[in-house]
DNA sequence: ACCCTAAATCAACAAGAGTTGATCAATCAA
DNA sequence: TTGATTGATCAACTCTTGTTGATTTAGGGT
């Protein structure tokens, strides 16, 4: 039976698709805006001084990788942090640290 | 005087050069390898099955992140993990965990 | 029904990131 | 010194992402 020395395949996965939604400047701000709690569209538009649209598409991206979630309102929409996936790549980044430790082989 | 909600800005920007350096699967395949213990960069050359100049450009990507290091030995050069990297993301992704409980505001 | 606002979507464009093959510098062995 | 090998760098190209402004869909108020 094999040990597991690296992150299975598919969190691996996951865990880069939340990596790319997260490594972005602009998303960044939003994600530490929703770190305060959830938000409007609205209110982000209007906190990060932005155009409609590119916020928009960038929302849509880290939805799209499950960073975020959305709630809708009435004619509002509220997103909010998606806790599980910040827990996951917490989970991910540990699983790397853990396995390091072999020195290196002679090579070549 | 003011509680800090958020991770102070630099941390902040310095965990999105290592997202970035992160996302994308060749260098994450790369980062699994070295999660194995330092190797040799015609190792990852061979068992990666990569172009030469191709590896090259992501190790430097990586290492210019400050998530991965290089150690000269001869004309061989070695990678490993910098496993302080890893933790700064860890402790980002606390912080940012950590503030969000707020309900929402009423909005607009 | 009409209008106004919130937010998503789209097409055209701009910017950035990754790939390729060639070349270059450094190290080591013969 | 010559030749072979490791790995970095470069320029040209391609592909992917992000931006912009306009349009669209859907609520809610009057």
């Amino acid at each position: 039976m094999r040990v597991l020395e690296h992150p299975a395949p598919l969190q691996a996965d996951q865990a880069r698709l939340l990596l790319k939604a997260l490594a972005d400047p602009l998303r960044l701000q939003v994600i530490e805006a929703l770190g305060g709690g959830e938000r409007c569209v609205c209110e982000l538009t209007a906190e990060l001084g932005l155009a409609q649209s590119k916020l928009s598409f960038h929302l849509r991206v880290m939805k799209e990788a499950g960073l975020i979630a959305a709630r809708e309102e009435g004619r509002w929409v509220y997103y909010r942090l998606e806790l599980a996936a910040i827990a996951l790549l917490r989970d991910w980044l540990s699983q790397l640290a853990a396995g390091s430790g072999t020195p290196a082989t002679p090579c070549c």
